[in-house]
DNA sequence: ATAGGCATTGTAAACGTTTACGTAACGTGC
DNA sequence: GCACGTTACGTAAACGTTTACAATGCCTAT
């Protein structure tokens, strides 16, 4: 059987109140005599505490949950990284729970699994939540954040890129060298597609420009592939990809049908993952700190001070080309 | 405050043990009767049942802790999917764990919490365990099992390629496109890079050749490009890279070099993931079934039947070039 | 001497479940 | 009418902690 703390306080003669206080670190409570007996015969013994136990009688998890797609996000890690470290030096364990690919019913499920347990906090990472599962989330009464997802309100936590802007300034760039005829490619059409939509649109908007040519897409590598030969037909010189495996799927479909990147057709990317370095020519991308977008997750849920719009970086690589 | 079944029992008039066996599905042991009033009591009062209590006396997990290196690997999804898919059809939850990179102080943490929670095993992905870490994980009496490593004995669980016959299958595959002089590039000095190694080894000596180019690096990015220039002096024809990384790394500075891949140098990886369909050429590579891994590790955990080693593919893509 | 304060420890209840055991009611077969 | 089995349910202990409260001993100031 594995020791508990009965075994310690019966082995070094106090009771298991003084155990308690020992090894929870009540300092002040005890006696470094009592203390130093009590750590060894707890070290002999090969005492383990058992967190379940503590839990239940503190009704409060030291853990957040993070609740995530399955969609084989290049991103993630990065998010998760940054989570995970922010979360252990503020003392908080972190769980991680597959919601299966955009599925109704995994989704709700994690989130019940997560409620289950006593979290201090629910971080949902790339989720678009449906109305039941906000209902869900919001009588648990227990915080939760969307990580990399903006509800479009401050009423509901989130940590995010500023979709709008983000898109604008990808259209920006490519009007300012001069790219008049704009494609848009890859986006969804939930909250981040709809924001990355509205700046594209007010971007061109601001140069008079009234022609808009998005396609809609799941942001995977495949979904880029086959819609450049959308694109083609209508003579845009340059596009702006929902993500980086959109990017790479247009740039090698492309490739594949003789066009020329970025003499021919300049390419945007958004993330900025290591997959813009990969791929030749190298992608000049709107690159999000995902990093950065898991640590102030943490903060948020767990109500410290964090914005929930993180900065964006333009990095320029090689896939634009000045036009006109 | 949260319903218990203490309250659902006063609210319908019975016991909380009958409370508990119908919510705990003890069929035979209830009428129809009761358990539709105590359902629906449960219901009307929004009842979650706390996961924590039932582990406390159940002294068992219905969980399953995975212990992941926080390398941004591009696999790792692929692994998480497939062991959280097999796990769900095994009732069991999945929480992950992350101990940094490489980091022994956060690996060791990370296991201590695993077993803080009595979980019913303990999955360890890409993680290189030392002396102190197995001893913690072989008293604990936990079944454990590394997953995607594999350390040469059967004495402790793993679920894994076969490392040494994959790397002879590329190095043979080499051979039979008339390569003699054949690099590797990328292999660690741990478990995984030894066992390719020695399969390198072992084919090349088959044909009689003693001439071995081994570069080691960390399996990134980085790596990749760096050890390409290590390889030029040396005259190798084709190099095997430890992953799609180090091959896209060794890919790009070669181009960045003037030489032609596959024309003037042939490439194989290992891996096989999206990378290898993104870069140009496309890369052919020893492609690893990662989701079948991690289904197969939890099989493997649970103590279910399972092999230890899961088959490796090989697609030929377009970075191997035949010769002489 | 006495009261008060402080440091240290112990007692016992509580957290929300599961489950072994006991019991009552109700046939059923004789 | 009796023994017995079955069904349905209740009682109470147990899981391993934390913590409010009480108790003890000792020191100090009066």
């Amino acid at each position: 059987m594995k020791p508990t703390i009965k075994d310690i306080a019966a082995e070094s003669g106090v009771s298991i109140a003084t155990v308690s206080r020992v090894l929870s670190h009540k300092t002040g409570t005890y006696s470094e005599k009592t203390q130093a007996k009590i750590l060894a015969v707890a070290k002999r013994l090969g005492y383990r505490k058992n967190s379940t136990a503590v839990e239940l009688v503190k009704k409060k998890a030291a853990i957040i949950a993070l609740i995530i797609n399955a969609t084989p996000t290049n991103f993630s890690t990065q998010i998760i990284d940054g989570i995970q470290r922010r979360a252990g030096e503020l003392g908080q364990g972190v769980i991680i729970l597959y919601a299966g690919n955009r599925n109704a019913e995994l989704q709700h499920q994690a989130i019940v699994t997560a409620l289950e347990r006593a979290v201090s906090g629910i971080l949902l990472a790339a989720i678009e939540p449906d109305a039941e599962d906000l209902t869900l989330l919001k009588e648990s009464h227990v915080p939760f954040c969307f990580v990399s997802v903006y509800l479009g309100t401050d009423k509901v936590l989130a940590v995010s890129s500023d979709n709008e802007k983000l898109a604008a300034t990808a259209t920006d760039y490519l009007l300012d060298h001069g790219h008049t005829h704009i494609g848009l490619a890859g986006v969804d059409t939930y909250h981040t597609g709809s924001q990355r939509i509205a700046g594209y649109r007010r971007a061109l908007a601001a140069r008079d420009i009234q022609e808009t040519t998005i396609k809609y897409g799941d942001y995977s590598y495949e979904s880029g592939r086959q819609l450049l030969a959308e694109f083609l037909p209508l003579k845009v010189t340059a596009i702006i990809a929902a993500s980086d495996m959109v990017a790479a799927g247009l740039l090698n479909a492309a490739q594949e049908a003789g066009i020329a990147v970025p003499e021919q057709l300049s390419l945007v990317s958004i993330d900025g993952t290591d997959i813009c370095r990969i791929t030749t020519p190298a992608l000049t991308s709107l690159t999000q700190d995902f990093y950065q977008i898991g640590a102030q997750s943490v903060d948020r849920v767990l109500g410290e001070a964090a914005a929930t719009f993180v900065p964006v970086k333009l990095v320029e690589r090689g896939s634009v080309k000045r036009v006109g």
